[in-house]
DNA sequence: CGGATGAATATTGTATTCAAAATCCACCGA
DNA sequence: TCGGTGGATTTTGAATACAATATTCATCCG
């Protein structure tokens, strides 16, 4: 008696409307569907039920099938075109690769911020990083994200957009500043705002890098952790 | 007397169901809009319309819908929520950035192929090499791809998917080759083999980079010669 | 004569419906 | 007992229907 009660609902929780704006009500359903899939609660290789979510939340399957399509291009789920959705299995190469990429990317952004930041910015990027090494409190992911958009200012449109991307479709997000993972942060980050005061593109780009090479193996060892690597994809087809 | 005979059509070229295999009809729309796009059929600012790409096609608005998305993700049209969708501005230096981008990720691809490419792989980079130095044909679109996509298989999964929507969204696979483009792509294609070939994974890098950052020159001049970049946006909203 | 206002129209976002395909399940035969 | 076969059920992909917002256009007021 823990689920299916009769009528209505299942494995996927319900969840309030939520000052439902009409319009971007796909928006909704994605982050919905990619909570569930970067904590592990929807597991590797299970099908995703367009019904069961749309009942779930409330919506008809229109907004969700558009939430899939997008969450496909994300690389997180798969769709097979006549036998619908199915969670992507990622692999601790994947987290590793992913990282690298991002690395690469990240590492561009803080290049040219070095050399094109102005004082304002620069003014910006201390202050966040200033309360970064205060603060204990649980808004670090905050300050973090602050502190690499800055970065991120210097970068020409289609790089922030893909760093966008890059930063949304992994689910280390959620994990990676338990541990004294922040600790260690902070001192990249230190690095990284050095580099960039100094106005040493290489110098910002390479600490860039090793920084979230670094954030790639911490969120691998996390997600390890945590077991989201071991479950072999769900049989439930 | 040139269009909108009366009950039907505009100014989206219709075209033949072609094979419609029941499933994956989005996709058909997605490559149907993204060559009008690319090839600046429709211009930068233009509004699309849902129903008259339907009626073009001959299917219904959902699966242009769900192009649309797609589209939208790949950063080709800009969704707003309520007024739908419109062909976004893509300036020089987006191209630019874009083939910047490309480069660093290839670049850790060609890297990667050079420390793990075998014998079997090696031997088919070099004959695909060979038979684009000596085709004149039209064709070439299709070797240039083999020859990065045996590179690219050295790279693991999620680098490889990156490479696949780098190269995806950009107009310049259009033109690319026209020109004497190839004298030049040949010998870039020369010096990347030989890095990988003498398994010198820096040099492979950085001639892969240099080859897309001169790629990335060159699309922009040709979409520079080809007006795509004059025409500020269209203003039918 | 110009600009604001409001009804008429058009277009979107979402829900619902419908047909085809896939999955499931019971029955049959080896 | 096990595997195959055929039909019932479920689920998907696409089309249609409907409600809400945008847009357009004509009118009215300054």
């Amino acid at each position: 008696m823990d689920s299916n009660a009769g009528t209505g609902d299942e494995r996927y929780p319900a969840r309030a409307p939520s000052s439902r704006r009409r319009g971007a009500l796909g928006e909704e359903v994605v982050d919905y569907l990619r909570n569930l899939i970067l904590t592990g609660a929807l597991r590797p290789g299970q099908k995703v039920d367009q019904e069961a979510v749309g009942t779930a939340l409330g919506v008809s399957r229109s907004p969700i099938r558009e939430a899939l399509v997008v969450l496909s291009r994300e690389g997180l789920i798969e769709l097979t075109p006549r036998r619908g959705a199915s969670v992507v299995q990622l692999t601790r190469e994947d987290i590793i690769d992913h990282y690298a990429l991002f690395a690469v990317v990240a590492g561009r952004a803080a290049a040219m911020a070095a050399e094109s930041l102005d004082e304002v910015r620069l003014a910006e990027l201390r202050a966040v990083h200033e309360r970064f090494t205060v603060e204990n409190l649980e808004n670090l992911q905050q300050l973090n994200q602050a502190f690499h958009r800055i970065i991120n200012l210097a970068a020409p449109r289609r790089t922030r957009w893909l760093l966008g991307h890059l930063e949304r479709s992994v689910p280390a997000n959620y994990f990676e500043f338990a541990d004294g993972w922040n600790r260690v942060a902070v001192d990249h980050h230190l690095a990284i705002l050095e580099a960039i005061v100094a106005g040493d593109p290489e110098r910002a780009r390479s600490a860039m890098e090793g920084h979230l090479l670094e954030s790639g193996r911490a969120a691998a060892a996390q997600l390890d952790a945590c077991g989201f690597f071991d479950a072999g994809p769900d049989q439930n087809t």
